[in-house]
DNA sequence: ACGCTTGACTTGAACGTTCAAATCAGGCTA
DNA sequence: TAGCCTGATTTGAACGTTCAAGTCAAGCGT
């Protein structure tokens, strides 16, 4: 007669007033049938006859069933849930993680899946949050983005054996499956060539290069610069609007000005676009200035930026798939990398 | 010996090689106990003995047992986790929705719960999605945004007795429990009176006014007007940077232009800035610039647009108590109206 | 007519947890 | 010392589902 343990959370079940959601047993008594029939209705129609199946489902239709996900996942511990990191918010290049997350959500829904949100402060709490995600039942696998050299999580992942897919490649090991990634060294070398097309000879990056797609969307730069056989010029500006600003005017007012910018993001791309409206250069016939990303930040100078965009809802898709079939079959999706595509606006 | 049906989704059970994490059954066996005696160490320790305690404790950390949340979410017809519609990319305000989303996801970690997105495609879809993953158990309650007059979603989860909160009052029921909103006419009303305060007269009001919270806060500006004792200038835009734009410059070229606008949205702001380069007027000297939300479009021009922030995090934090108490009690969360404050920038 | 197969359907069990009821030992009172 | 209470712990049952094994009747060939 101990009055055992409070419950931890929710004093009344669902729906309070004793009123109970139905069951396949519900279904199953009201149609005449057994649980089993029921549910083979539901998930193997072909299993049973047509007069039974026909029976059961105008149960299921009066008794408005859905089966308790809650139930199903239990028994086959699969969920339809995957996690995924909620950026810190107002930090760098969210804008673009935030358009990913809107068609990670719509291709998960697409397949009948969910995405589940985490936020930890940092990434060895992320790490620990994956694997706690995983581990407890409450998500089938994991969605990474925005790796970067030396990034333990994908290693730690595969170490657990946990299913996960990630936006953004392996920098450490670029032959391991399991991601999709933009080629940004093709987008900003696009950028270069389009620049030289128009004439522009004093063709400039800028931007911050410390991290793994900056890095590499550098390296695009130089080899299109080398290509052409032009020279280098490199702006370290790190990946704010007033950090830009700053350094593109330094440059601006220099002997030797570059007459175009390269930036690694829309951000820097912004902040040149200020620079310009301080020295009173016009954007686009004096001084071209292509961005990365194509975020909102892109449409809101005058006249707007030209940019590189990311096909986020390819990415999007193929992490989804790759991941139900990661889950699935235990092998990792086969890793890809698709190209960028440069949107041209007034600043070029 | 029926080949029995094929599973729907995951052939392997996680952890494929036969390993099995540990239940509360592994742990009693090791410790020696019972499994509630288990389940009570974690949920109640009060109720076991400090000896036992400590043994079950070492052989839940020997074992790296952590709970699994299918099997408590089952008992307790409880999952911790809320659903929230993730608004459709590149669409109207939502760089003040996705920063509210951050916001939620922080807000709902701290109290130990989670947020499952949801995308369906409209309004009916939205209310039908609400009522799935509720009833199916996949979520503890609905939290919706960006309400308006004539939404259907608030009555629709009531009348279902649904536990939702709220970003956004019940338009049609303002009496109604559930809620959180921003007094968005207040925060225009401030922004009016600050122009004036600098001298401005001739202030106009541009935008969408069609909606819920954009109509509230034209209220603002007519309230303020008239107690200033100023002529109202009304603009109607659209929620775009090129409507805002031209509509601006209609106004701006025409006889008694405004001398300062004050703007629905940071799009709407970020138009009429375009409007003000191309005509060579100074943002902030010439033309006075306000708007609404915070994003950071309102940084990207030059000078930076003043705005007025809403202050989601607050909202967010209340929104998640909120509704947290609603799951366990029953009882819709007291409304609340939040004051927004005007971020001061170069526009005005 | 017997055994075998096939197909439709039912029953038992299990997923991992926690509530409710039962057990059991120890201490106290009468 | 029998009876009762108390508190620690165990056992049984249930949440809702689906897999695996079972039953049962009909159809077939020999």
């Amino acid at each position: 007669m101990t009055p055992n343990q409070t419950p931890p959370f929710a004093t009344h079940r669902r729906n309070t007033p004793g009123f109970r959601p139905p069951t396949v047993e519900t279904v199953a008594e009201l149609a005449g049938v057994s649980r089993q029939t029921v549910s083979n209705v539901i998930n193997a129609p072909e299993r049973v006859l047509p007069g039974t199946r026909e029976r059961v489902q105008q149960a299921i239709d009066e008794l408005r069933y859905r089966p308790n996900r809650l139930g199903s996942a239990l028994q086959s511990s699969t969920t339809r849930a995957f996690a995924y990191r909620c950026h810190i918010s107002e930090d760098e290049e969210n804008l673009l993680l935030d358009r990913f997350l809107h068609e990670l959500c719509r291709a998960a829904t697409i397949r009948r899946h969910h995405i589940v949100l985490v936020s930890p402060a940092d990434i060895e709490e992320e790490i620990a949050t994956y694997d706690d995600m995983f581990h407890t039942g409450a998500v089938d696998g994991i969605i990474v983005s925005g790796t970067f050299p030396g990034d333990r999580r994908l290693d730690t992942l595969r170490g657990h054996k946990i299913p996960s897919v990630s936006f953004g490649r392996d920098w450490d090991h670029p032959d391991v499956r399991g991601w999709v990634d933009i080629d940004g060294a093709a987008g900003i070398a696009q950028a270069v060539h389009h620049f030289a097309r128009e004439g522009h000879r004093a063709i400039a990056w800028i931007g911050e290069t410390h991290g793994g797609a900056v890095s590499d969307r550098r390296d695009g730069y130089r080899r299109a610069i080398d290509d052409l056989r032009l020279a280098r010029l490199e702006l370290e500006s790190g990946d704010t609007i007033e950090g830009a600003t700053a350094v593109a005017l330094i440059a601006l007012r220099g002997s030797d000005p570059p007459s175009a910018f390269v930036c690694s993001t829309d951000v820097v791309a912004v902040g040149c676009a200020r620079a310009a409206i301080e020295l009173d250069l016009k954007i686009g016939a004096q001084l071209g200035i292509i961005g990365f990303d194509d975020t909102r930040l892109a449409l809101a100078t005058s006249p707007q930026l030209s940019s590189i965009r990311q096909p986020t809802e390819q990415v999007a898709q193929l992490l989804i798939g790759g991941l139900i079939e990661a889950v699935a079959t235990g092998t990792d999706m086969a890793s890809q990398i698709l190209a960028p595509s440069l949107i041209h606006r007034g600043s070029s």
